[in-house]
DNA sequence: ATAGGGTTAG
């Protein structure tokens, strides 16, 4: 017994208390309760894995109260809510009553779902413990309605600064400053814990100045108030701030703790600068602090964003038993900002059980890689999984995958749902809607939601204004910049550039060189963009001279602009001088072949549009054929090349026959380009759909029989056949069409379009 | 025993 007594003294590590274990097996002291309770108590302070944890508990016969209350709190430093209901049926079969302080935990800790025990409190006649009484009120605090809280410590007449605390937390936590503002002027007794609530509390609200204000008047600072404030500043984004907190902290002789550490490991990390990093995991190292598996997230996350990711696995793998949420998602949208979708996805499928996190990461992650498709699918999963409600995040991401492929019947099926729950949306969420609905060709509603918000930011206007730019509407581009200054909001070098393109495809020459004009430091994208209004214009010569006195090197931007120019207005001589530069600077970008032998063609000169092609197969080049896309009932259909693998195929290819002898009982035969020439070159019916385009475009007759709008969402360019095929069916149909080519939209009304220099 | 601080997603 002396032996198991300097046992116990020693027990400052995990090591130790398996040691301990092994001495009570030994003795068969192993399932007394009192051993147990002790056992599960050190588990808790030294974070057993759980698999040991639950090993000692279901040893024990006959566990009693003690033993229960330590796994409560047990699983409750988990964060396991689900194994604390679990447990508490477990303990009601084995007709172990329950008292105040299991109720206390339970209560605690189960948070939201835990108020349901607050009727069990009433009806056992324990309500007026203090303690208790306390834990309910703050949990009614915490999780609302905030007025249940507000009753019970109306009613107490013995208040301690304990619920005083609480309430103001509590109103800190629902945004109520006011309130939180006048119980802490009122309140008898402030203590240090007062003190660092009103400094979150602002900081939450973004108030750095008050909290800062605060924090300095604390009488006696904590290591937690440090925390607090430095947490304020990492969590709103200023990085050396908190840095310099830091320092602050260690010259004033504070220990930092665990919590202080994952606050300034995470300062670091938004700070993106991977040698600051490795000095602070010196630092740590040079200290000899024991890691807990919060430090260890925080440093896989910090090497994931800016050191290595193998390093970041290594924690990751590391971390095994201990392994929470969080580590499994930093890894997750680690592995997707490299566009490893692969990794992160048989990561995602192995997370035990996922969060909103969890989901937002990986559907982000589609999002982001150009998979906007998957993403929606696993949004459609998500909601259809218990237990996983999405969030703005979710949305946001989502709402910009549907933006990608142009879906505009499944936008406003996700509006509809944003209502249908809810769902409160801050300015990035409006954000998002402006830019889905601009790229889904609906300009009025994205006007619409504009001007809806109550506030804007400086990504709202430029949001709008791109989305005014890519459908040609130069003047409302203009207006803005004016709008966006009486607000308050000032113009980014983002605005400039949405506005010139604006004015370039508006043909605005005048009105985009006085815009140029008020822009202090031109950047090179803003030179691109006014040599692209030159070009489209024709004043080709202006645009050279502007690329002569710019005062950086052009890049492909500014290149691709004269380019393009070229092709438009049939300049052999600058075609070639852009394009010999474009070679070298983006030797892959088989677009630029493409273009100067267009530029050959229209003059005639087939030599050498033959030289072009052959110089483009030698280099591996291919003209990049791509998908096109149909949104049919919030689905999207995908066509390629000569596709057939649609279930309505035999409709879509009997349709595009039926178009052929319409147009050719009108007349339209001889067309240079048009379909009818594949059909009687070839006498084949896999022919008459040799353009992607084309099967989009019938399909999308098909499917909108009553509309009278079809959106025809793409990716690449609209080929020569392909715009014979829309003007028609504008024509002969008396249909709006609006297609999405290279980012730009165009409307064809009649048979017209209304870009003048396209085709 | 009860109140204040921490990692992950757009």
């Amino acid at each position: 017994m002396s032996h198991l007594g300097s046992i116990v003294c020693k027990i400052k590590k995990l090591n130790h208390l398996k040691q301990l274990h092994a001495q009570l097996i030994q003795n068969s002291l192993h399932n007394q309760n009192y051993w147990v309770s002790f056992l599960i108590h050190l588990s808790t302070r030294f974070h057993a894995p759980p698999s040991y944890v639950a090993l000692i508990f279901s040893s024990t016969p006959h566990p009693d109260i003690n033993v229960y209350t330590s796994m409560f709190k047990y699983y409750s430093h988990l964060n396991a809510h689900h194994h604390l209901f679990s447990l508490f049926q477990h303990m009601q079969a084995s007709h172990v009553r329950p008292e105040a302080i299991v109720y206390l935990v339970l209560i605690k800790y189960a948070g939201k779902s835990g108020i349901m025990f607050h009727a069990h409190v009433v009806k056992m006649g324990i309500g007026h413990d203090p303690y208790l009484r306390n834990v309910v009120m703050d949990v009614y605090a915490k999780y609302g309605p905030i007025e249940a809280a507000r009753e019970l410590f109306d009613e107490m007449t013995d208040r301690s600064s304990v619920d005083w605390n609480s309430m103001i937390s509590g109103y800190w936590k629902w945004g109520n400053e006011v309130e939180a503002l006048r119980l802490f002027n009122v309140m008898p007794e402030r203590n240090v814990i007062t003190w660092t609530a009103m400094v979150t509390g602002y900081a939450k609200v973004k108030d750095l100045e008050s909290a800062r204000r605060y924090f300095d008047q604390i009488p006696v600072k904590s290591v937690v108030s440090w925390n607090a404030m430095l947490s304020g500043y990492a969590q709103n984004g200023y990085a050396e701030e908190a840095l310099e907190l830091f320092d602050e902290m260690s010259n004033a002789g504070i220990q930092p703790n665990e919590t202080t550490w994952v606050t300034v490991i995470s300062a670091c990390t938004l700070h993106g600068d991977p040698c600051l990093a490795d000095s602070l995991v010196k630092k740590i190292e040079q200290k000899q602090i024991r890691l807990n598996y919060f430090v260890k997230t925080a440093l896989l996350d910090m090497h994931a964003k800016c050191g290595s990711l193998k390093t970041a696995r290594i924690f990751f793998d590391e971390l095994g038993e201990y392994r929470n949420i969080a580590a499994w998602n930093a890894m997750i949208s680690a592995y997707a900002r490299v566009g490893d979708l692969r990794s992160a996805r048989e990561l995602f499928d192995r997370i035990p059980v996922k969060n909103v996190v969890s989901w937002n990461s990986m559907i982000a992650g589609y999002a982001q890689n150009g998979q906007s498709a998957i993403a929606i699918e696993l949004f459609k999963e998500m909601i259809a999984t218990e237990n996983s409600k999405p969030d703005e995040v979710t949305m946001i991401s989502v709402i910009s995958a549907c933006g990608h492929l142009g879906a505009l019947d499944f936008g406003c099926w996700l509006v509809k749902f944003l209502n249908e729950n809810n769902m409160k949306l801050s300015i990035s969420g409006y954000n998002s809607l402006i830019s889905m609905y601009s790229k889904c060709g609906s300009m009025k509603d994205a006007k619409r939601i504009f001007q809806e918000m109550e506030a804007r930011d400086v990504v709202s206007y430029n949001t709008l204004i791109a989305g005014f730019a890519a459908h040609g509407y130069g003047v409302e581009a203009i207006k803005l910049i004016s709008e966006m200054e009486e607000e308050g909001i000032e113009p980014d070098r983002i605005t400039y550039i949405g506005v010139l393109t604006a004015c370039s495809h508006a043909g605005l020459l005048e009105e985009g060189h006085r815009v140029f004009k008020l822009i202090k430091y031109p950047a090179i994208d803003h030179y691109a963009c006014m040599v692209d209004l030159f070009g489209r214009v024709g004043e080709l010569d202006e645009a050279k001279k502007l690329i002569d006195s710019m005062p950086m090197e052009p890049h492909a931007g500014v290149l691709g602009a004269i380019l393009n120019a070229s092709r438009l207005h049939k300049n052999v001589e600058l075609g070639e001088f852009a394009a010999n530069k474009l070679f070298q600077l983006e030797p892959n970008n088989s677009g630029n072949y493409v273009l100067l032998s267009n530029i050959y063609a229209s003059a005639g000169r087939w030599q050498d549009v033959e030289r072009v092609r052959e110089a483009m197969v030698k280099g591996g080049l291919k003209k990049t054929t791509g998908w096109s896309w149909v949104e049919y009932k919030g689905k999207m259909h995908k066509f390629t090349v000569g596709d057939r693998s649609h279930e309505r195929v035999d409709d879509i290819y009997r349709l595009l026959v039926e178009l052929r002898s319409k147009l050719r009982r009108l007349g339209y035969t001889a067309d240079k380009s048009c379909v009818l020439r594949d059909v009687e070159e070839e006498e084949k019916e896999e022919m008459v759909g040799t353009h992607s385009e084309k099967l989009a475009i019938c399909f999308a007759l098909l499917v909108s029989e009553v509309g009278a709008v079809i959106r025809v969402v793409k990716n690449l360019r609209v080929c020569g056949d392909c715009h014979t095929v829309i003007k028609m069916i504008s024509k002969l149909e008396g249909r709006v069409i609006i297609i999405r080519d290279n980012n730009r939209f165009h409307h064809f009304i009649d048979g017209q379009c209304s870009c003048k220099d396209y085709w």
